[in-house]
RNA sequence: GCCGGGGUGGCGAAACAGGUAGACGCGCCAGAUUCAAAAUCUGGUGGUGGUAACACCGUGUCGGUUCGAUUCCGACCCUCGGUACCA
């Protein structure tokens, strides 16, 4: 054995050669044993918050785009606690959800247990990954201590009027026995699966969302977010200002009432049309009836989606029979019903204006309805009696002051938000703190009680009789009270609801007698910066923000908006193999020659792509195999020197050498490979070329910049141009090198940590003081100038910096290339840029 | 359709406030080292022409503003993401 370590160590002469799995190891230990991440409340420094949306642990594991929002933010973390801020860090699982379930119904066992092994595996996957975070706050949403105090803030929803139950048509997938969200259903079809969906009325728990449109509209001006962000919940929101006009039947007493944002068009009115299922469908008479009857039930049976493809390609809709009189002028107004109409949003109704509105313009040349202008090109109305010739905006204020004079309409407001259908028909999520007595009153379960704790039950499905899965707890479901026999809420709620106020627990995670205490919520205050990806732009990002408009309400939190700084990663795209059949085909299983790829087992060309990774296009790259092959630090640094953080961006494995490579190379220069000490070339005393040290400092420069704009490509970059450049110096001195070492840190902790280690500081990295940037070395006496003639670069000179105008056209006219260049030209005019250029117009 | 990104070498990408492209990395080429290979190191590398100095062309397309445009303006094409009859 001994011969034969002797031989390895032999043919392994650089036995200290960068060796990421020990190193790395070795740290991560480190910082979990000294506890080294932990964070308390400390009023003596300025605190930072900084917040990674956290993940569904999904069977599947991390996938190479987890992670690049996870380094961002642990750059920024660790850097920021080098700047002396008290950072926040935290990380915990979303771990209620319908994929832990399905899974659970396949095999039998609990989502719980499910759920655990997961959480586990990607836990084990992120900390290999060298984040800065403090375990101790861990939270998991589906952790009784944790969902007790979801339970308690919808009870607070509830007390505030927030929370109903209403008879709402849902989307119910047979095939899921379940009910789900609007999000999740694509084309009449379950996202996920497939499955179809169709409607049905339901009695569910909603949340009153609309009643804080106003304020969560108001809320996105003062925020630090992407601009497409708020214009996406700008949207979702959808407020428009207008009229309720009052269209009275001709031959009844009653009326519709419309809505619009162009009352000024009133005059171009020649039709009204109602959404299906409007009251005032129950007039209609006669031979219409049976018509109109059986155009509402074909779109009741519709979902959402198709009834709006089909209504996109082609309008469709019935005449009532009935008639409105126009509100100002003597003409009589046939009512239609279409689905273009929706009854949900306004009132139902609008007032049809073919000659400016595409749809109902559509709709009037299928069905031959009169469409009339009433607004020439320049914004003049005509065809308007009494108006015409006002402009828009005369003729808006002029008809809405007699409409309203008249008593007939009003001025209003609505938004295109509806409330939020907060309870679903499944397992996997948090049970109701609410009962029903035995008159099927609503009751509340006292604070006191909570939580109230999912039931163990024997299979993950509904019951027979359709009821929720929750029904199957027999001993759960019912408990005798002086009052009588109570039942327990059987729908659990969505998986947004964790989600929704997290962050506020990681800042008093253990807290058991309130979700967190009013000082840990003061002085951690917003979060500062919070990183995720787009397509929770607005869901979970809207549904957060209307729990903590609540919660500020109730005077729980002190800031009205949870989260200051927004910033979206972009997605991370791989190469993807496909045949001419459309089967995909992983990377190992493809073969690459002359730039084209062939398929190993038939040897047929496959066409290649860069799109989303996804388990079913075999394109999915794994971190773990990222770590083995090339370690931690590396994979951190890729991730990062991929291009800029916001943009989409191709994972190309080769990328990583080139990380790995600078990495591996300022290991060898700070390291004697032999003995594992500090490099000879790395001393004490010596005396750097101005260069070297000139390029240091501007280094320290660029990259604190690059942090704080979260430009962490570039940044990266610099650094390598400064090791580029170190190769010419003969000897470094310690202290400078470490300042390096030190902006090197929160990009790569491990080799970092390893390097300060064998330098001889005694603790870690992470406590030291983020260095600055010597304003000497940042300001240089030359400048390089270029000399243009018409605009054409002839040579770059390097100048003092700051010459005047006089110096520098001396300068451009004793210039030999430029007088070679002249041929019997003479100038006309002269350009100088101070520090940029010098540029000549010439002339024959 | 609408809204918002984005089109720059073989590839990922740089370029401050308009200042005269392609930083950094991958790949490729050549050399060193090696019995050889890998690894490592050194140099080169936008295209076309030329031994070369050099010349011309080059930031999706067309046009405009400017002494000067990847950058500003207008029209268009392609691509990615979001969204969907919102009265």
């Amino acid at each position: 054995m001994g011969i034969s370590l002797d031989l390895y160590d032999c043919e392994q002469p650089m036995k200290f050669d960068y060796n990421p799995e020990t190193i790395e190891k070795k740290w991560q230990n480190f910082w979990s044993q000294n506890k080294t991440f932990k964070t308390d409340i400390n009023t003596n420094k300025p605190k930072y918050y900084v917040l990674d949306m956290f993940p569904y642990p999904s069977g599947a594991g991390l996938h190479v785009g987890h992670p690049e929002g996870y380094t961002a933010t642990d750059i920024i973390a660790r850097y920021k606690t080098m700047k002396g801020f008290n950072v926040l860090h935290p990380m915990g699982w979303d771990a209620f959800g319908l994929p832990a379930e399905r899974a659970a119904m396949r095999s039998n066992q609990h989502p719980a247990t499910l759920t655990k092994a997961n959480i586990s595996n990607f836990k084990r996957q992120i900390q290999q990954l060298g984040l800065a975070y403090d375990w101790d706050r861990e939270i998991c949403t589906s952790d009784p201590e944790y969902y007790r105090w979801t339970q308690w803030i919808f009870l607070k929803l509830y007390e505030k009027g927030l929370a109903y139950l209403a008879d709402v048509p849902v989307n119910w997938c047979p095939a899921q026995q379940t009910v789900l969200a609007n999000e999740e259903v694509v084309d009449g079809k379950y996202v996920e699966t497939g499955d179809p969906v169709e409607k049905k009325v339901m009695r569910q728990w909603m949340l009153k969302i609309t009643e804080y449109a106003e304020q969560l509209l108001e809320g996105l001006e003062g925020l630090d977010w992407p601009q497409n962000v708020k214009d996406m919940q700008r949207n979702w929101i959808g407020q428009s200002k207008g009229l309720l006009i009052d269209f009275k039947l001709s031959e009844a007493a009653e009326s519709i009432e419309v809505f619009t944002t162009r009352p000024e068009t009133l005059m171009g009115a020649t039709f009204c049309v109602v959404a299906p299922g409007h009251a005032i469908v129950q007039h209609v008479q006669h031979e219409y009836k049976a018509l109109v009857d059986a155009y509402c039930k074909k779109v009741a049976n519709m979902s959402d989606r198709d009834r709006e493809m089909a209504a996109a390609k082609e309008k469709t809709g019935v005449f009532t029979g009935l008639f409105v009189d126009h509100p100002l002028i003597d003409k009589k107004i046939p009512i239609w019903v279409a689905d273009y109409v929706k009854l949900g949003y306004g009132t139902g109704a609008v007032m049809a204006v073919p000659g400016h509105d595409e749809r109902d313009h559509a709709f009037a040349e299928k069905f031959e309805l009169p469409i009339i202008e009433v607004i020439d090109d320049n914004n003049h109305l005509i065809h308007s009696e009494g108006y015409d010739g006002q402009s828009v905006e005369d003729a808006k204020q002029g008809i809405c002051n007699s409409l309203i004079d008249l008593g007939i309409a009003k001025e209003t407001i609505t938004y295109k938000l509806r409330d939020w259908l907060f309870s679903r028909q499944r397992y996997w999520g948090e049970p109701f703190p609410m009962y029903y007595d035995d008159q099927g009153q609503v009751c509340t379960v006292s604070q006191k009680e909570l939580p109230v704790v999912l039931p163990t039950i024997d299979a993950f499905k509904p019951t027979e009789d359709g009821e929720p899965p929750l029904a199957r707890a027999k001993d759960w479901l019912q408990f005798e009270t002086p009052d009588g026999t109570m039942t327990r809420e059987t729908n659990t709620m969505p998986q947004w609801a964790g989600s929704c106020w997290y962050y506020l627990r990681y800042m008093d995670p253990k807290n058991s007698d309130a979700p967190f205490s009013f000082e840990a919520q003061q002085y951690w205050g917003q979060v500062d910066l919070y990183i995720g990806g787009l397509e929770h732009a607005v869901s979970h990002l809207l549904y957060s923000r209307f729990w903590h408009h609540v919660l500020y309400d109730c005077g729980l939190v002190s800031h009205r908006e949870p989260f200051k700084k927004l910033f979206n990663q972009g997605m991370i795209l791989a190469q993807s193999y496909r045949d001419g059949l459309g089967k995909y085909y992983h990377e190992s299983e493809v073969y690459e020659k002359k730039g084209q790829y062939f398929s190993k087992d038939g040897d047929e060309a496959l066409t290649t792509m860069v799109e989303k990774m996804s388990k079913s296009k075999l394109n999915v790259v794994n971190p773990d195999e990222v770590v083995s092959s090339y370690g931690a630090d590396a994979l951190r640094l890729y991730e990062m020197f991929m291009g800029p953080l916001d943009m989409t961006k191709p994972w190309q494995m080769n990328g990583v050498k080139g990380v790995y490579h600078f990495l591996q190379r300022v290991w060898r220069l700070s390291v004697d490979v032999e003995s594992n000490q500090l490099s000879e070339d790395i001393v004490d005393e010596c005396e750097p070329s101005n260069e070297w040290l000139t390029a240091l400092h501007q280094t320290i420069h660029k990259v604190t910049e690059d942090i704080e704009s979260l430009k962490f490509n570039t940044a990266i970059a610099q650094m390598m141009s400064f090791l580029n450049l170190c190769k010419a110096e003969k000897q470094i001195p310690k202290a400078q090198w470490a300042l390096f070492i030190k902006i090197l840190s929160p990009f790569a902790p491990h080799i970092s940590e390893e390097i300060w280690a064998i330098m001889g500081f005694e603790s870690s990295i992470s406590r030291a003081q983020w260095p600055s940037a010597l304003e000497q070395y940042l300001t240089s006496a030359k400048v390089s100038i270029n000399l243009c003639i018409n605009g054409k670069k002839v040579t770059t000179l390097m100048v003092d910096k700051d010459i005047s105008y006089e110096e520098a056209e001396g300068m451009f006219k004793t210039n030999e290339k430029i007088s070679s260049k002249m041929n019997g030209m003479h100038i006309k005019k002269l350009i100088h840029v101070p520090n940029r250029l010098i540029n000549a117009i010439c002339i024959k």
